[in-house]
DNA sequence: ACCTCGACCTGCAAGC
DNA sequence: TGCTTGCAGGTCGAGG
């Protein structure tokens, strides 16, 4: 997409999880793709009309990438949406379970000056793409990045600082740390040896340093998240996990010797190995 | 302001 | 065999 024009989108229907915008496919047709980013489990299309078109997955949507007219690929039931792009392919987005969605934000209604400590941070980041403007509140509410230098235990304790809530909800609260899943929270928290009931507020900053808490729980998230990701993990393929979906299984963890259970926490199921996570 | 919970959607599995 | 029911996931808004 980068770099090209949307030819022609086609809609197979007026809604996914939330209806298109007003004039969707209109506003996009003719416009060239400046960026394409990821923010959370957001996805981010700069357009050279000053729009962002703001994408997510849910949990069954895909994109599937030819070339134009190519008839190889069965026309599926669940292919909501074609981008037919100038470069000669066509993208489409398929989603059995219809939990994604698509938005247009408009550019921001003033352009963000940069403050002193924005600056600050974009050095930080200095070798990152720089991150696209735009006005959207999803994206706005966004906590850091788990695997940028922005998320650190100094940066998880002081999210945590006066949180009521159980640990696991915590990580839910992409407010706390972007894009962290239901099982990757469960993954990360077994890594870690924290219980997912243990309140947020135990691992926060009181006065000083981040406790060791906060320091093991945000380097389990990097990891299992580095290593996931390295593996092309997926619910839906092969993939087996530590703790997740092993209910009454032995704990994975060397001479742990417990059994992983199965808790609801936020209508929302966590498993956990009450043996060696406390 | 914080927190919990149900709605949204559909494929699949379990139970009758 | 064929039906109903429940569950999974992420986000958001209603209500406590």
């Amino acid at each position: 997409m980068l770099g090209s024009r949307f030819r022609r989108v086609i809609l197979n229907r007026p809604n996914l999880r939330i209806p298109f915008p007003r004039q969707f496919a209109e506003r996009l047709r003719g416009t060239t793709v400046e960026s394409v980013a990821r923010r959370g489990k957001y996805l981010t299309v700069t357009l050279s009309s000053g729009d962002t078109l703001v994408m997510h997955l849910g949990m069954s949507g895909w994109f599937a990438v030819a070339a134009t007219g190519d008839r190889t690929r069965e026309p599926d039931p669940h292919d909501h949406v074609l981008f037919i792009m100038s470069s000669g392919r066509t993208i489409v987005f398929n989603d059995p379970r219809r939990f994604g969605f698509m938005d247009l934000a408009g550019p921001p209604s003033r352009p963000k000056a940069a403050t002193a400590r924005s600056r600050r941070s974009s050095r930080a980041v200095s070798r990152a793409e720089a991150e696209p403007a735009v006005d959207y509140p999803s994206l706005n509410a966004l906590g850091p990045e788990p695997l940028s230098r922005e998320f650190t235990a100094a940066s998880l304790a002081r999210a945590c600082r006066g949180k009521r809530t159980s640990l696991k909800a915590a990580l839910l609260d992409q407010r706390v740390v972007a894009g962290l899943g239901n099982i990757y929270a469960s993954e990360a928290l077994h890594d870690a040896k924290l219980s997912p009931l243990r309140q947020a507020l135990t691992i926060a900053t009181v006065g000083g340093a981040p406790r060791k808490q906060a320091q093991q729980l945000a380097a389990s998230i990097k990891k299992v998240l580095t290593n996931a990701i390295r593996r092309r993990e997926s619910p839906y393929g092969s993939a087996r996990f530590r703790v997740y979906e092993r209910e009454g299984e032995p704990c994975l963890r060397q001479g742990c010797g417990g059994t992983i259970r199965r808790i609801t926490q936020g209508a929302r199921s966590t498993f956990y190995c009450p043996k060696c996570q406390r």
